[in-house]
DNA sequence: TCTATTTTATGACTACTAGTCATTTTATAT
DNA sequence: ATATAAAATGACTAGTAGTCATAAAATAGA
């Protein structure tokens, strides 16, 4: 009835609160920085009633950057509409997610962050990583452009459409990882992010290509 | 004098069983569910002493970390020696790194930890950077095995030799980090290890190819 | 409107652990 | 044997995730 209808909303609503909170702590001062007591005062609830919501610190933050996740998927999805061959698609793609990451650094460590965690940290079965990386991230997008991209004689077959798939996205999450996480090894080696980046896009596509 | 050199030795020894005590800590629980007193107990030392010969918990990781980057590098650098192009032998760089993990994950798991930890959680300068990358890692082997390849007439010389060096050392890495760190997410989408390993180092080679 | 029950929230408390430091023990110098 | 320096100790502090007994607020029913 209408009444339970009304809580299950609030109850929703207080959750997103919640989210959106840990989102601006986690964002300014890093995951391993942030508190609970930090998030709680933001939200101004008590930390009890973070732990009514979400299971752990971990949890939360996993709420966090599975919204990271989604916005990432949209602008790559996005990238991949309009003209080109599935080549061209990918190499889009990839840049989306540069320049996602340059416009919104921290939104990109949320998620690279996530990524660096001990799975039993999380807590997540198996059937959640699998709706996490095929649902809710863009390997499903990679895996149908590299099969068009066979069919297009473009990209090579001997090796298998998903391996080729699973690789292209792990280079690239890594690559973004290192420039995401890592500016300061950047900086210690003198290194051009902007040139690693297009050194490895470069690479990486060249070596898929039939 | 004699005295004052006795005295050092036994501080470097000392130092040297810490470090022993806190790989074997380290490597069967893992860094973040290890306690300096786990270390203590181990070393049959009290925990204020590990502060007087470390920093950290983040200090006395790196230090296990760094014998293990240096046993990495000697098997990596010996897969080197023989004959072979510098493709060959980048091959063979590369596959050595991925048989150290096989045989000793715990150690490649130290390496890896340290790759993910925060920098200033270890204050260390660029300088410190430098040294560990350049002199104590594999990337200055590689960047001299793709400067031959280029002579070689085998390795693409449109990217800089630097670029294509860093870049094939940092998705390397990459994907050995995936195969060690997250054994589940293999689990859970289904793949072969072996076969993103061998996908992985066919599209990266065949990308450097001239 | 009142009372009982359920739901939501609280914040003091517990448990744990990195790191510290006043004190003790051991080694060295005189 | 005594004074001093070096090495070691482990109780203690500080911080924080997570808990839970209790309180407050909301709802149901008479």
């Amino acid at each position: 009835m209408g009444i339970a209808e009304r809580k299950e909303r609030e109850k929703q609503q207080r959750r997103e609160e919640i989210i959106l909170a840990a989102e601006k702590v986690f964002f300014s001062k890093g995951f391993h920085l942030s508190t609970m007591d930090d998030i709680a005062e933001e939200v101004e609830l008590s930390k009890g009633t973070l732990y009514l919501y979400f299971k752990s610190k971990e949890d939360l933050h996993m709420a966090v950057a599975r919204t990271s996740i989604r916005l990432l998927r949209e602008v790559t999805l996005k990238a991949t509409e309009g003209g080109g061959t599935a080549l061209e698609k990918l190499g889009r793609m990839g840049r989306a997610t540069v320049e996602f990451s340059r416009t919104d650094p921290d939104r990109m460590r949320s998620i690279m962050t996530l990524e660096e965690m001990e799975p039993q940290a999380l807590s997540i079965t198996a059937g959640d990583v699998q709706d996490l990386i095929y649902k809710e991230s863009t390997v499903g997008t990679v895996m149908q452009l590299v099969e068009l991209g066979v069919k297009e004689k473009l990209i090579r077959e001997d090796v298998p459409a998903y391996l080729v798939a699973h690789t292209l996205w792990m280079t690239v999450l890594s690559v973004v990882r290192f420039v995401t996480m890592k500016p300061g090894l950047f900086e210690a080696l003198e290194l051009s992010q902007d040139q690693i980046l297009e050194s490895h896009f470069e690479l990486v596509l060249n070596g898929i290509k039939s």
